[in-house]
DNA sequence: CCTAGTCACTTTGGATCCAAACTGCAACTC
DNA sequence: GAGTTGCAGTTTGGATCCAAAGTGACTAGG
């Protein structure tokens, strides 16, 4: 554990404790003891506070006084507003990003694009290994933040691109990539969305990008928040 | 200054400072001593230190590793974005809030609007008196601040109003009422923007509210985004 | 048998101490 | 004369220490 570029040590345990938190391998509800923390990490409680002060800051911990510091909890109606506002902003990103593509910015939503299809065909041909499954999954998941994240990118707006993504770290990624594991379907729906995204940004159409965007996260956000409903029903 | 309603004195510090720049006590790019903070609080470096993280978690202080803290600057263009932003969800929150007013959300609408409406006419009564006219300004500014905060509580999407606030808290409110104070002419303009709002919002009629929220709040972040740009050059 | 009070234990919050990093200046070398 | 190196001063970062708050269990009394 090197003490990291130019920064301290609380924001790498801050950035740390996130990714542990949304990837879902810390689980939600989880109580986090400092000292333990601390313990895990080879530092001294100082650091581990500082840190649990952001994660507090960004509403993904919750500090009950004297108590210990909970991971907050994700109900599904929460899902379905959160991705209520991340439609509405994706789908401006998506208006914005059609009228200002740069061939920079064209070769990279290609390149997620493909990275998209590619990691569909692996599934389609996947048989019912169950582990495989997963793998596949989550790598999809990710090839999918990435395309999303290259459109925000393209805006060209700073605060559009931070808002988005601090809304992405609302949803616990293993939510989203535990639903497609759940139900296959919405892969294939959703390259096929991805793929008339993909038409309407590169043919310029800022209106029809904005629409199409807009719908797929909603619909994204939907599937999640019934995934959630079952489980919790 | 006691130990504050259930929460650490971290967070009481980081409350106050956030305070204290937003309204501009404090001013941008101002370099924040541990020290200094420690010694104004009466509390010892620790507490300052983890709110200092959460202000940095937020975006409002930057961190330069062991040369202290600086709030954040804020430029004419990353104004513009950020009330890009702002409007495109007040406008969504707009028509959420059309469709779904209580007799209670009505009530608080009318209320903050009347609120409005007495601050333009104070206004409006005034000579030159620079010193009443800031006062005024900087009330009407609040008030204004209220009337958008109802209709994202009429909303109901919290995700929506937790994202709206954390923009707002990005736009030091010194710059907002400052720009008031420099340009009477908009204090008339908004006035009239709020009246039309508050019509849509009575009537119902989600898509108008929408469309007249959403420029209304572009239109006074190009406003402040001009005066910045006087500002700097 | 149930309830109230007390006491030990756990865990965080705040203060203090020490080490490390950045700054600026001054002196020295080329 | 310009550039570099070293040193003192300042300020933050991390560790440790102590106090306070909350928890839970055990006991005594009704």
């Amino acid at each position: 554990m090197e003490p990291a570029r130019g920064l301290s040590r609380a924001d790498d345990l801050a950035r740390e404790l996130q990714a542990e938190i949304v990837t879902g391998r810390i689980p939600l509800g989880s109580r986090l003891r400092q000292e333990d923390l601390a313990a895990r990490f080879g530092v001294s409680r100082t650091p581990v506070r500082e840190a649990l002060r952001q994660l507090q800051a960004i509403g993904l911990v919750e500090q009950l006084g004297h108590r210990g510091a909970l991971v907050r909890q994700f109900s599904a109606e929460e899902c379905r507003n959160v991705y209520l506002v991340r439609a509405e902003l994706e789908g401006l990103a998506a208006e914005r990003a059609a009228g200002r593509l740069t061939g920079y910015d064209r070769s990279d939503i290609e390149a997620a694009q493909a990275l998209l299809r590619t990691g569909y065909a692996r599934y389609a041909t996947l048989g019912g290994d169950d582990r495989g499954r997963a793998i596949i999954c989550e790598q999809w998941s990710q090839a999918n933040e990435l395309y999303h994240n290259v459109i925000l990118a393209a805006a060209a707006c700073p605060p559009l691109r931070d808002t988005v993504q601090s809304l992405q770290n609302m949803v616990p990624r293993s939510i989203a990539w535990r639903t497609f594991a759940d139900d296959p379907e919405i892969i294939p729906r959703s390259a096929d969305d991805h793929d008339r995204i993909t038409d309407a940004l590169v043919a310029g159409d800022a209106r029809r990008a904005r629409r199409l965007l807009h719908t797929h996260v909603l619909d994204t956000g939907e599937t999640a928040a019934r995934w959630l409903d079952r489980q919790g029903g």
